[in-house]
DNA sequence: CAGCGCCCCTGCCCGC
DNA sequence: TGCGGGCAGGGGCGCT
């Protein structure tokens, strides 16, 4: 499910409803994730109280009165509230109870995500204590992103999916931010001059922004409840639309796989 | 260290 | 209709 502003979403959804609720029970279908998930998390979770629900990059954290509990949903995890009524569903692999019919139910077919609890400051463990500043916080500015890539000769889009130089870009943001500032993903780097990265830089906060606003229905996979047409059909310039013309000057859309990960652009809006 | 593949896993879509 | 191949939103890890 994931991109930075379903996360977003997700924490959206949840914090209102489990924030200052106390665990009741603790069911774990299965534990091999990612990374097995916690053991023991069952008596660590009983008895304690949310205190609040954010994010860093696109790690959930939820803050409990002792410890935090880290879930990252992967390529294809799902975090909500549900009730316990709800029939369990292949893949529901972890249900957190806030009394007796309030469930978090976190579900991944995948299973590349994780459900880890840490006693101690989470924003110090191991996955999260190298990752790089928040892409819609203020330390992410043209000027750091230039400084960082100089003499780097990976291609741009690469960059932006590193963790390390900025959190919770994926995929889909990256190519249609690219797209918006007019940059050929694939160019080093590092030769990329600073006034095409403030371009960068602005068009990476509309794009995520646009995606939080939306309530982070980008996904392919979102299902609405009304029928519509997904958000993820008309929200997107060149992602997907290897092919299809471009919206702005008609050129067919290019595509290619780089990294293992694919590239969708204009070769006429972006050099 | 920078950079690049590999891989974890299931589901879905496409072509034959 | 069944089957095989390719691809999917992530990102840690190991190797060069």
């Amino acid at each position: 499910m994931p991109e930075l502003p379903e996360v977003q979403t997700t924490c959206n959804g949840i914090a209102p409803i489990i924030t200052g609720k106390t665990v009741t029970d603790v069911v774990v279908r299965k534990r091999q994730l990612r990374w097995p998930v916690t053991a023991g998390i069952k008596n660590k979770l009983i008895g304690h109280q949310v205190i609040k629900v954010w994010r860093r990059g696109k790690y959930i954290l939820l803050q409990f009165d002792k410890g935090s509990l880290i879930v990252h949903l992967g390529m294809s995890g799902h975090l909500a509230v549900v009730d316990q009524k709800q029939e369990v569903k292949k893949h529901d692999h972890v249900d957190i109870f806030f009394g007796p019919t309030t469930v978090l139910r976190y579900h991944d077919p995948r299973r590349f995500g994780a459900v880890l609890w840490t006693a101690a400051n989470p924003l110090e463990h191991a996955l999260l204590h190298n990752i790089g500043p928040e892409p819609l916080g203020p330390e992410f500015t043209a000027d750091y992103l230039f400084t960082v890539t100089r003499k780097r000769k990976r291609i741009i889009r690469d960059v932006l999916l590193d963790g390390k130089i900025v959190a919770g870009i994926g995929n889909i943001y990256a190519n249609e931010a690219l797209f918006r500032a007019g940059i050929d993903p694939r160019r080093a780097a590092g030769r990329i001059s600073r006034v095409r990265m403030q371009k960068l830089v602005t068009a990476l906060v509309e794009v995520l922004s646009a995606g939080i606003r939306a309530g982070g229905t980008t996904l392919r996979d979102f299902r609405g409840g009304d029928g519509r047409p997904g958000y993820f059909q008309q929200s997107l310039s060149v992602y997907g639309r290897s092919g299809e013309p471009c919206p702005v000057c008609q050129q067919i859309i290019d595509s290619e796989i780089r990294g293992g990960r694919s590239l969708f652009y204009c070769r006429r809006c972006q050099i």
